[in-house]
DNA sequence: TAAGGATATTGATATTAATCAATTTTATTG
DNA sequence: CAATAAAATTGATTAATATCAATATCCTTA
């Protein structure tokens, strides 16, 4: 049986070419839920993968149980389903605990506009806070689990343990900073490769790898992130692959040369 | 003797063009700080213009003396000072009282990238929590003033006092959400029509006028924010006066279609 | 108020990316 | 596994915007 807090390991593509496409099935397959059930003993957040990041530092184990009892056990979404909807009333978080998410809302015109993609350990649904509706829809690009926080049991229990308190801000004080990084100067080519090198570095971040991951990400859905026309992003992935710093086939994407992709993306200046 | 609280409403240039040019120039001119020093008594929140907005509801009196006694009285900052810079530890949270802010930062070839644009009443800062660090720079745009809060002291004040943890997190949420309506996806001219309509609204929603108002941002630092060359939007300000959205002149903005500026920005559907 | 520097405008051209249209490849489903 | 739908690729053309270069206007300050 499968053991849900071990899934986001799966979910990486080691470099060893064996492992690879069996463990990758994971996330594009069509396991059903009951493949995914869960111990429930084993399922908070002491065993948990990205606890670590989701509510970061310093908390006791007092206070981790607090987080716990209003927490719900992680639970799985199938793809392309939904975890809550722009305008519906505002009353949980939700953190991604392995899969991923598009976050997205519909403009003027009907036309989807997608905010962000959400990997795990990342909280969806802070922006609701404000105006107490949703601002955004989530939905599960590939078979991914969540879990869930009632935002007014976060409330009380943080009036208790200022830590929890404090994080939470800092947690959203990083949303407010990584919103700004933008690509609004760049151009496509330039768009794609800083895409491609911050999913990479938050996958690291989260310790998994950075060199190659599962992409459950359509294409359409890059290029409407990043602002472009579908058929520029698809020369543009040639591009890159010619240019060797990536390789990217059937969603999953491999950085070939990272020092050239940080390059191309203008992370960094080029020698000459 | 100027009395600060009453700057705000000064800035804003009144459909009566009589009084439009003189009091515009509080915002353009050469004043010096003696001329805008205020009585402390006079400049607490209480009597600040902008106090509903940038801690907004719910205080009682007894919350809102807590907070004032942890804030400095407003203070002024000349054209192109720097409040706090990219990198400097963070301490304070600062409310823009007057006048203007752009907050930029350096990207990785030393070229200024603008993040922000703060009104009175919006707070700057935020994205230095997680850090402990600023991560932008925070320059008046015109002769402005600000009033400044320790953020550990907030903590404090916050614990004693769930409502303002809240209404912080209200705000921080407002800022997550309001980043994410990017600019991504639109051409020029849109870009620049709402750009010109965002801007309008906040004057509006702090209680200024929509319709006119003085724009102390040079053109190069718009096309910069908007990432466009200059002479593009040049251009685009041109373009938009000729179809009648909007007059641009000597940095006072006046909206002369909201209608129409609103179709080229996208937010509304053309008719025909 | 005249001079000099900064800011903004204008035109010509080159570059980039969008659009349109067709085809190929991949994924899904009975 | 074949049939169909969805996603991605490719080429040709058009449209938008950047760049380069020159000039004009505005703003500051001596």
């Amino acid at each position: 049986m499968l053991l849900l807090h071990l899934l986001p390991y799966f979910g990486i593509i080691k470099s060893n070419f064996n492992n690879t496409y069996q463990l990758s099935i994971l996330f594009q397959s069509n396991l059903t839920t009951e493949d995914f059930k869960v111990q429930s003993s084993q399922s908070r957040c002491q065993l948990c993968a990205v606890n670590a990041i989701c509510l970061p530092s310093g908390l006791s184990k007092n206070e981790l149980c607090e987080l716990e009892n209003i927490m719900t056990t992680s639970k799985v979404v199938e793809k392309n389903q939904q975890l809550f909807s722009d305008g519906e009333e505002f009353h949980s978080l939700y953190i991604v605990h392995s899969g991923m998410f598009k976050n997205s809302s519909l403009d003027e015109n009907g036309k989807e506009r997608i905010l962000r993609f959400s990997l795990p350990g990342e909280i969806m649904g802070l922006d609701g806070i404000h105006a107490e509706c949703y601002q955004s829809t989530a939905i599960a690009l590939t078979t991914s689990s969540y879990c869930k926080i009632p935002f007014n049991q976060l409330l009380d229990v943080s009036e208790d343990f200022p830590i929890i308190q404090r994080n939470l801000l800092k947690i959203m004080s990083k949303e407010i900073y990584s919103n700004k990084k933008t690509y609004i100067d760049l151009g496509s080519t330039a768009k794609l490769a800083l895409f491609i090198y911050n999913i990479s570095q938050r996958f690291k971040n989260r310790g998994y790898s950075e060199k190659e991951f599962y992409l459950p990400i359509s294409q359409r859905d890059i290029a409407n992130y990043l602002g472009m026309a579908e058929e520029t992003l698809s020369r543009i992935f040639k591009k890159l692959q010619k240019l060797g710093a990536v390789n990217y086939k059937k969603h999953i994407l491999t950085i070939v040369n990272k020092q050239q992709l940080k390059t191309i993306a203008q992370l960094i200046t080029a020698q000459d």
